[in-house]
DNA sequence: ACGTTGACCTTCG
DNA sequence: TCGAAGGCCAACG
């Protein structure tokens, strides 16, 4: 059993586990996954995502409470639509600190 | 084998 | 509040 395999589906499990409305960053991920220093790895693993994936990757975004994206990019509009849908607070390009699920 | 890259984080000024 | 700088570590060419 790999270590890297565990990694990956611990983040999935971790990722599906985030309540609708609320957001977590790769840093939080990572360390709830028991990789403190991995959250760069966590941004590797949902850029390889199946798109039909049914895991909510949009939740996460970066400890700034911004999308990691460049805001013309299409990408960045369907993230965000998503959390819009899901009903977080955006303040300019900001996510509120308060959307952040509290550990 | 080695330098570069990246959906990152934290500290400092 | 903002950007630069250093740290981090697996994946890639």
């Amino acid at each position: 059993m790999a270590v890297d395999d565990n990694f990956r589906e611990i983040v999935w499990t971790v990722i599906m586990s985030i309540p609708p409305g609320k957001v977590m960053s790769y840093g939080q991920v990572a360390r709830l996954a028991g990789y403190p220093s991995h959250a760069r790895m966590v941004g590797g693993i949902l850029k390889k995502l199946p798109a039909k994936s049914k895991i909510p990757w949009y939740r996460v975004v970066n400890a700034q409470g911004k999308i990691s994206f460049p805001v013309d990019s299409a990408a960045y509009l369907r993230q965000r639509q998503q959390l819009e849908d899901d009903g977080v607070a955006f303040r300019g390009d900001k996510i509120l600190p308060a959307m952040f699920v509290d550990y």
